[in-house]
DNA sequence: GCCGCCATCTGGTCTAGTTCAGTAACGGCT
DNA sequence: AGCCGTTACTGAACTAGACCAGATGGCGGC
């Protein structure tokens, strides 16, 4: 796998307001410098914190700063106690696509992986409920699965289903199958209607443990209901993303009076 | 203005697996003990860093780390050498309503303002004409704008308009009126579809001045391409939001084969 | 009342350390 | 080859300070 220099987000064109550059510490000049000459590790692993320290005669405090906002920008990541990283490209996600992920991934010429976390039954909480229009202690099916992209955990979503819509779907392979696909193959459910909510955030506990980050590290959230073709909500899925594996696309007719 | 208590983002439901409240810090309780117990004040201003590191016994960096966690989680914001504030509820976005914001702000009972920053003609830099299908060097309007809701700046916004499709356009109020209202009765354009790209990002220098923002701080980005009924590209908006301030919503028939 | 100056307030940024806790690599033993 | 223990490596988290720079409010003069 080759590692290309990190893709931060594009500022405004730059013909804008002059000082469009912040006023940017010395330090995160030389590191900015120091990605874009430097050959990153095949891994696109950074020098450890110390080394980097020591190289721009700062502090840890300092430079982790400095570390952080490149974090926040979207240029690296670190993944908790193993060090920083290059980030890859964005994986571009067509919210109304609804391609399943391994498609999706595949046809950008990257690798998918899926593990399941956790499969079960259970009654559902007054969150799940209300997304749902169900009644609260319901049962569902809650699925937890974390998603590699090439090798690096980005994404932790819970799912949680109907379970009068689906019985028996536990059984099913849900780490190779799209849980869409199996509602359409063996339910004869298809989705005629998607909701999204989305928001800038931070990983929680367990989700930064499953995609190797810490807690608290930036990360995108996508929620979604799907509705089926009678308009019942089936399910809901809420995704945790780490924030610089994906850039997020929508494209459709507004919905304004003409 | 009533301030409410700060509206972070929910987590999963709470019925999934244990630990899903953070190992945080017990400064970063102690400083969410007392947002939910204390009265925020009118302006939802927190005390001065020194004195909540007086109070919580700590020093200012570990305490600013804990205030930019609870930052990033979008609980609370900070303005550049001016104090830290608890984060009023979110403004509810839904892409495809096409709302102005003034209505969009307006129908979530919020004051809306607007600002205009800048509004002149300029040729197209690279990126712009390729967003717009035109001609490197070929003309736009370049309008920025800074949005405020209840009084606060949320948005600063970049907008480029083909000069061709809106001749004396910057002649308008461009305060009062929305853009795509004055497309539509003064040039008989109306737009037929939009694509957005969203992602989370940082506010560079600029847009960080005009929100009172730290420049770097967290921010939700939305660049939007507006289509008119023959399909072409008029604009290209370029907004950045504070990230506390809006939820993205989409709700959509999905695109997929059937 | 308005304007300018000054002092104080606020966050912004940095240095210099220390200890903690999980990860990874290496060597020895079965 | 696999497993376990040990050591070194890594980031995580904290203390104690200092100086910088913009914002704000108060006071005095016109």
């Amino acid at each position: 796998m080759t590692t290309t220099l990190p893709h931060a987000t594009p500022f405004s064109a730059d013909n804008a307001l002059p000082r469009l550059t912040p006023p940017t510490s010395r330090l995160q000049q030389a590191l900015l410098g120091m990605l874009a000459e430097e050959a990153p590790s095949a891994t696109g692993r950074l020098p450890s914190e110390r080394q980097m320290m020591e190289r721009f005669s700062t502090t840890r405090i300092t430079l982790r700063e400095a570390l952080m906002q490149l974090e926040a920008e979207g240029r690296i990541y670190r993944e908790s106690r193993r060090g920083w990283f290059v980030s890859p490209p964005r994986l571009r996600y067509d919210l109304l696509a609804s391609l399943p992920f391994k498609e999706m991934v595949a046809s950008q010429q990257r690798c998918p992986e899926t593990e399941v976390l956790k499969a079960t039954q259970c009654p559902a909480q007054p969150k799940v409920a209300a997304r749902l229009g169900i009644l609260e202690g319901a049962p569902v099916f809650h699925i937890i699965r974390a998603r590699r992209i090439d090798g690096r955990p980005v994404l932790y979503v819970e799912h949680y289903l109907r379970a009068d819509c689906f019985p028996g779907i536990l059984a099913h392979d849900l780490v190779t199958c799209s849980l869409t696909e199996l509602y359409r193959s063996h339910y004869g459910i298809r989705i005629s209607r998607v909701s999204f909510e989305l928001c800038s955030t931070v990983l929680h506990c367990r989700a930064a443990e499953a995609l190797r980050a810490a807690s608290g590290g930036p990360a995108q959230r996508v929620t979604r209901i799907n509705y089926d073709q009678n308009g019942r909500a089936i399910d809901y899925d809420d995704e945790l993303w780490r924030h610089d594996a994906i850039e997020l696309t929508v494209s459709a007719a507004p919905q304004s009076s003409a």
